[in-house]
DNA sequence: ACCCAGAATGAATGAATATTCATTCTTCAT
DNA sequence: ATGAAGAATGAATATTCATTCATTCTGGGT
């Protein structure tokens, strides 16, 4: 044990000593869950490792099993949070008030849906890697399909207003609303899918062009 | 090496004795790629194991290394199996003179691409297992894209066709071809994740509806 | 100043899995 | 019949990975 001159070299060069930190349980749970979502978008569901997970989080591999009780737990709770998260935006824009006029809170949640940035595509790989997944394993379609539901009530509910509004007639709320959930759900498959053939922007079009033939006194 | 009496319970029950049986390289290869597609859905793309697969497939572990060079390749293969089965049956309905009546012809698109079957919704799971992954596997993008691009270009032809020959204003072939395959993508989603929310009938009346908003004097 | 509850660590463990390859079996040309 | 080419097998191997837990460290309470 003796100090001796040479042989150990504590280089620990110019980084920071790094010094282990405790946080509230709450805390260190996100930052694994969003450690998942970096890399399953970024790897893939299938290659996701606890390793993978725990290192990119900068911490330690036990830590993983010490919060979540197992893998297949924090994969869980991961798509909880990320499903939530979508429909939780999507309900707020819907229920909000802020946006009296009926034709802009369509134009709000089609921005909400189709919108801007990096973290958009991240999200939108781990939305389908579950979807994959969902045709084996029932958790998986439970979790989407409650908080599912509710986003569905809320669209019925704002189409119905918009028909009632401009007197459309032969136009089914719950068929329409049916129907643009999916339309935007295919989009965002082929942005990921064929980021090449379909442009974010080329996207927003087609998903207004449903919206004008189905409401054309409220779109544009 | 004695046949003594009783230790050695031969009993092959009545299971007929399996004999190996040789067969040409191209017919191994189709019972691999089916008993992957199999597998696949049962279990989620992520859960698959060349032990699984093999022995879905009757034969031994070693087969697979065999006639495709890797578990990757295997999978690989399946996809381009099953991306390739799905874009030609649009592709023979699209181009096919068969039906020459504009409307019908739409009309057994719809059906084949929401229609029935166990089958159908195997190969939704595969579909999507993949989508899952094609986020951080370029190639999967590629087989999936290089397939796409040719049935999205003759969609867009025959809804041309639609246009010129129904005479309608205001209407884009291409746009519409986009949101016509984003919607069935979605509805295809809807009944893998939440069949419950979603039946087939209703699929198809939401698709039929698109269509008949599009193309009113060609659909019903 | 000093405890100590419990948060965090990471080496060790054991289970699972892809891949290899020596061996066995089929088939067919002769 | 016979032999050879190569298809098929599956035990063995090496790797990868989730999970465990003895140990170390931290920060608040006293």
């Amino acid at each position: 044990m003796t100090e001796a001159s040479s042989a150990t070299p504590e280089v620990l060069a110019d980084a920071q000593t790094k010094r282990r930190q405790i946080l509230p349980k709450a805390e260190r749970r996100q930052q694994l869950v969003d450690a998942t979502i970096r890399c399953i978008a970024q790897h893939g569901l299938s290659a996701v490792t606890m390793q993978m997970v725990t290192r990119d989080a900068g911490l330690s591999v036990g830590i993983a099993n010490l919060h979540f009780e197992s893998k297949d737990n924090l994969l869980k709770e991961t798509l909880r949070y990320v499903a939530e998260e979508y429909h939780n935006g999507q309900i707020d824009i819907m229920e909000g008030a802020e946006i009296p006029d009926l034709g802009a809170r369509l134009d709000a949640l089609l921005d909400f849906q189709l919108g801007r940035g990096v973290t958009q595509r991240q999200k939108m790989s781990v939305w389908f890697a579950y979807y994959g997944e969902a045709g084996a394993r029932p958790v998986y379609q439970k979790i989407v399909s409650t908080v599912d539901k509710l986003a569905a009530q809320k669209l019925e509910t704002l189409f119905a207003s918009i028909i009632s509004d401009g007197g459309y007639q032969g136009v089914d709320a719950r068929e329409l609303a049916t129907g643009y959930s999916a339309l935007i759900d295919g989009l965002h498959l082929g942005l990921l899918v064929t980021p090449r053939e379909l442009s974010k922007r080329r996207a927003r079009s087609v998903a207004r062009d449903f919206l004008r033939r189905a409401f054309p006194d409220h779109i544009r």
